[in-house]
DNA sequence: CTCCTGACGTCCC
DNA sequence: CGGGACGCCAGGA
């Protein structure tokens, strides 16, 4: 007899925030992504804020958050400090930033 | 179970 | 163009 293991989301209880990191780990160097693309991989296309909560809950160092940025092509870190070690690490990257700004239209991940 | 908060996004004024 | 408010998703108290 074929037990339904009604557990499935036991196997991962956070399928999401796995998903996001995957994805984030699949952005190539000198590119970005915004938190609203990175959540519609995720399948969840209005889950931008989730995607913060991800990355400010784990905070991996491992997890290379500084190429997701906002849909203005920013930092959302409130936290200028911060903001200005993701832009330099971008930058090293290879992203340019216009007048602390990055250009979407160059630099977004195609999601590919 | 309910309320609050948060690395966002979009609409309105 | 700048600032304010609502909506969405998930976790913690």
């Amino acid at each position: 007899m074929i037990k339904r293991t009604p557990d499935r989301a036991n196997a991962m209880s956070s399928n999401l925030f796995n998903k996001i990191h995957e994805i984030i780990l699949k952005i190539p160097e000198g590119k970005v992504a915004t938190y609203g693309q990175v959540a519609a991989l995720a399948g969840r296309p209005r889950a931008a804020r989730t995607v913060g909560w991800a990355l400010n809950s784990h905070r991996s160092s491992e997890l290379p958050w500084q190429r997701v940025i906002n849909a203005n092509g920013k930092s959302s870190l409130p936290l200028d400090g911060k903001r200005k070690l993701q832009q330099t690490l971008l930058e090293k990257e290879g992203v340019i930033f216009e007048d602390g700004q990055v250009n979407l239209d160059v630099f977004q991940w195609d999601g590919k």
